[in-house]
DNA sequence: GCTATTGTTGGACTCAGTTCATTATTACGC
DNA sequence: GCGTAATAATGAACTGAGTCCAACAATAGC
C-alpha cells in the first residue's frame, strides 16, 4: 500500500474513520465521542485509528492540514531569487483560493458541539505552529544573509498568525463568508505593509 | 495543612511543588516525571497538585504566565484615545523588562529534558493563544469603529507571533542573551513597520 | 502459488485529568 | 481560650487518550 507524506498508510480505513467521526460529532458532540466509539462505528479496531490520525483532535483540522501541506508544497517550488515577501503572499493566496465553502474545518463548524473548549484551542495552536515551522523553513535560507533568527522567526509567526486569523474569521462568518483569498489577503498584507502604517496616524 | 520541618505552616504548597518539580526534571526529564512523583517528593497528595496547577505543563511556562499577566494589568491602565500601537510597544517593553535571566521559561532550558516535544509545544502554543487574546481584548474595543474583526485578529495575533519569538530566541540565546526588550523591540517593530517595508527593497 | 510488504487487530499498559465526599487546618468572631 | 465558618488537602474511584507489541490478514509483485 502507498504512504503519504507523513508516513500513514493511505486506504478506505481512512475515509471510513473520517465519516463515522463526522457522524457522531454531529449526533453528541466531540467531548463525548470516544475513539473507541468511532472506530465501533467504523466497523475497525481501535488501534486502526492511531494508523491514520496522531489524535483525536486531528479530526477538527483535516482542511487547515491540508491547506498547509499545500502551501509546503507550493513554497517548495518557489525559484531562488524571487523577492522573498512577495513570493510567500502569492501561494498564501494561491492556496486559499483553493478553499471553497465545502472545506471549513469541522473546528469552526461544529465548535459549539466540542465541548472542551481548551483542547479544541490547544489543537488549532498545534496547526499554528506547524503553519510557522514552514514559513520559517521557507524564510531562514533566504534571508539567512542578511537577517538574524529573531528576524525570521518573528516574520513567520507573525504571518502565521495572520493567516490563521483569516481562517477563523472566514469560518465564522458562515453562510455569509466571502471566498477564502480575501481574508487572507487583507490579514497577510496588514502583515506586511505593518501595523503602525494600517491603522495609525 | 503541612508543616516543614521545623513546623512552621505554610500557607499554601505551591512554591513547594515548583521546586519539587524543577528536581524532579532536572534530574530525570520531564516527561520520565509524572504528577504522582511531583507530590511525592513535596510530601503531598496527589490531588492538591491540581488545586495549583491546570496541567502538568504549566510548570514549564511559570514565567511566561506571570509576564502574560503583566501585559494584561498593564494594558488595563492605558487610557482611552492615547495612540493604540504606540501604548500597546510600550506595555509590551515595560513588561519585557522585568524579566531578567533568572525568569528564563523553564520550557526553554529544559528542551533537551522534556522529551515529549509535541506536548512542549502544544502546551507553548496555549500561552500564544492567551497572549493574543489579551491583545486582541485591547485593541477590540479601540479599533472597532475603523476596523472590522479581521485586522483587529489577524494585528493580534501577528503581535503575539512577534513576541513568542521574542521570548523564544532569548531564551535559546542562552548565558550570551541581551536584555528581553531588545528582542521583543525588534520584533514588535518588524511588525509594527511592515514586512515589505523591513525585508524587500 | 510464494513471499515480502504493508495494514489490522486486541490486549495490556501508563498516566493525565476529573469528581466528590471526607477530613484537616486556619482564620476569625467572641 | 472556644466555637465556627471558610478554605485547603486528601484519597479513592473513574474515564479515556495515547503507546507498545506481538500475532495475524491482505495484498502486490514476481
Amino acid at each position: 500500500m502507498r504512504h503519504d507524506s507523513v508516513g500513514r498508510p493511505r486506504s478506505s480505513s481512512r475515509g471510513i474513520l473520517e465519516d463515522a467521526a463526522l457522524e457522531l460529532f454531529i449526533e453528541q458532540g466531540y467531548a463525548a465521542t470516544t475513539i473507541e466509539h468511532i472506530t465501533q462505528r467504523a466497523g475497525v479496531g481501535r488501534t486502526t485509528f492511531f494508523n491514520y490520525f496522531e489524535s483525536k483532535s486531528d479530526l477538527l483540522w483535516l482542511e487547515v492540514d491540508a491547506g498547509i501541506d499545500r502551501v509546503i508544497e507550493e513554497l517548495k517550488m518557489v525559484p531562488q531569487g524571487v523577492p522573498v515577501i512577495a513570493a510567500l503572499r502569492e501561494v498564501l493566496l494561491v492556496v486559499a483560493a483553493e478553499f471553497g465553502v465545502d472545506r471549513v474545518p469541522l473546528a469552526f463548524t461544529q465548535g459549539e458541539l466540542i465541548g472542551s473548549e481548551a483542547e479544541a484551542t490547544a489543537s488549532g495552536l498545534t496547526r499554528f505552529a506547524r503553519r510557522a515551522d514552514s514559513l520559517a523553513g521557507f524564510l531562514a535560507p533566504r534571508l539567512a544573509d542578511t537577517q538574524g533568527e529573531l528576524v525570521v522567526l518573528a516574520a513567520a509567526n507573525a504571518l502565521a498568525g495572520a493567516v490563521s486569523a483569516a481562517w477563523e474569521v472566514w469560518a465564522r462568518d458562515g453562510i455569509a463568508r466571502r471566498p477564502l483569498t480575501e481574508y487572507v489577503a487583507d490579514a497577510v498584507d496588514l502583515v506586511i505593509t505593518g501595523l503602525g502604517h494600517s491603522l495609525e496616524q
